[in-house]
DNA sequence: ATTATCTATAGATCTATAGATAATGC
DNA sequence: ATTATCTATAGATCTATAGATAATGC
């Protein structure tokens, strides 16, 4: 367990990277520093040279998780308010929450997903910050395109505000992908189809809850256009 | 720490109930066999005298929690097929998801919600078990309603299966059970409201999901009734 | 006599640190 | 000379057990 000599930032990152697949599949309590060692390729000491204490290096994954990711936010902020950006925006967000967007890394993403849901069970912070920070945004984005969609006879006006409605509707992706994201077998539901093919369906589902009518829904939401353009030539 | 004498039964009984409301607020992995002793009022090695280990009896919480509960269940199964009991049964789903009904133990329903949420970061084995003894007996029930309906004209056919559409509906709830059901200050989503209120907006937005109309709704679902014929006279 | 219960402690494991060693850059 | 890294280990804590003590029921 020699692991080469780096400079301190550079071996800083690389804990923080070797580290990351294990918050990806592991409960931070559960984590061990000689797991968090051996998975950094250092020794223990060496973790306690670059983080003040175990819970520190935690905290520093967090942040990483929470960093930076606006390459595909950009997107979102500047669509229009209007349904086609409500369609599209609401797919965006169902896609990203249920099974990740494939703009950051894979690791990152699951990480990201099991840090929301085991802070949930504890103090909150990173869900809240998580959300806050993210989810948030892109919600206050699509509120504007549903009240456009309101205002447009696209959707009917209805006694839950938009916001209300935009939170219910990304409740759905997030129990999804509490209960069927990781792969576990057997699966904990069995839809009768992949975990994946579930999107388009739960999106249809969304936005029928948000108040669009299955006509709409027709013009408006066309899964396979959407993936093409997301640049996933099957 | 000294507890009086009990029959075995009647310890072993004791025990878990006196301990259960710790696992009601904690991780089983962050729970120590010390703070289990103490929640038990008992010593440490009279917990080794009723459970060959710890997760011996952590195993036997699980099973507390997936025990009986059939007076509510037995009304349910009781629905006959069509639109009311689609509504009536949605209606009790998700609120049990949401918040629980009231029927067991407050403290009982907690640890149900976290050992599901904890079950599915790791084996998924009791999310598994509880889902398919519990929820997925009731989603039959409704599926047979929401087939009934859709014969009926009060939900219209559509690409996806029934089964399908009411997995969909339950996933909102549980999402937001999973995000908000424990009492966190400040709350992980602020909806401008508290958490309980959400449980007819939660309910109307699924029945939407599922595709009936706001008319249907409102004539078929009127919370405030159903509240009174649950017995929660204000 | 049997069974419930406790005190005390062994053994394993986990976080964290002290102190030694090796590589780098001036 | 400074900085990165390791080995070895202290100290705390956690699970589990051995052995002693007290209450019960025949």
């Amino acid at each position: 367990m020699n692991a080469g000599r780096l400079s301190s930032d550079e071996r800083r990152n690389a804990i923080l990277e070797g580290v990351l697949p294990l918050l990806a599949r592991e409960g931070a309590d559960r984590i061990t520093t000689r797991q968090l060692a051996e998975a950094a390729g250092v020794s223990e000491a060496l973790l306690y040279r670059h983080f003040p204490s175990k819970e520190h290096l935690i905290q520093a994954l967090h942040e990483v998780c929470l960093g930076t990711d606006e390459s595909s936010h950009a997107l979102i902020r500047e669509l229009e308010a209007n349904t086609v950006s409500l369609v599209l925006g609401l797919h965006w967000l169902v896609k990203k929450t249920m099974i990740g967007d494939g703009h950051q890394g894979e690791v990152k993403q699951r990480a990201i997903r099991r840090l929301i849901l085991s802070s949930c069970l504890e103090d909150g912070a990173f869900a809240r910050e998580f959300i806050a920070n993210k989810t948030a945004v892109v919600i206050e984005q699509l509120t504007r395109a549903l009240e456009a969609a309101i205002e447009s006879g696209d959707v009917p006006p209805m006694d839950e505000p938009p916001r209300l409605r935009l939170w219910l509707a990304i409740h759905g992706a997030f129990g999804a992908a509490a209960l069927s994201s990781e792969p576990l077998v057997p699966p904990i539901i069995n839809y009768g189809m992949p975990y994946q093919e579930l999107l388009s369906p739960a999106v249809r589902f969304a936005l029928r809850g948000l108040g669009m009518s299955d006509a709409s829904i027709h013009r408006y939401y066309n899964p396979t256009a959407l993936q093409m353009l997301e640049g996933g030539a099957p």
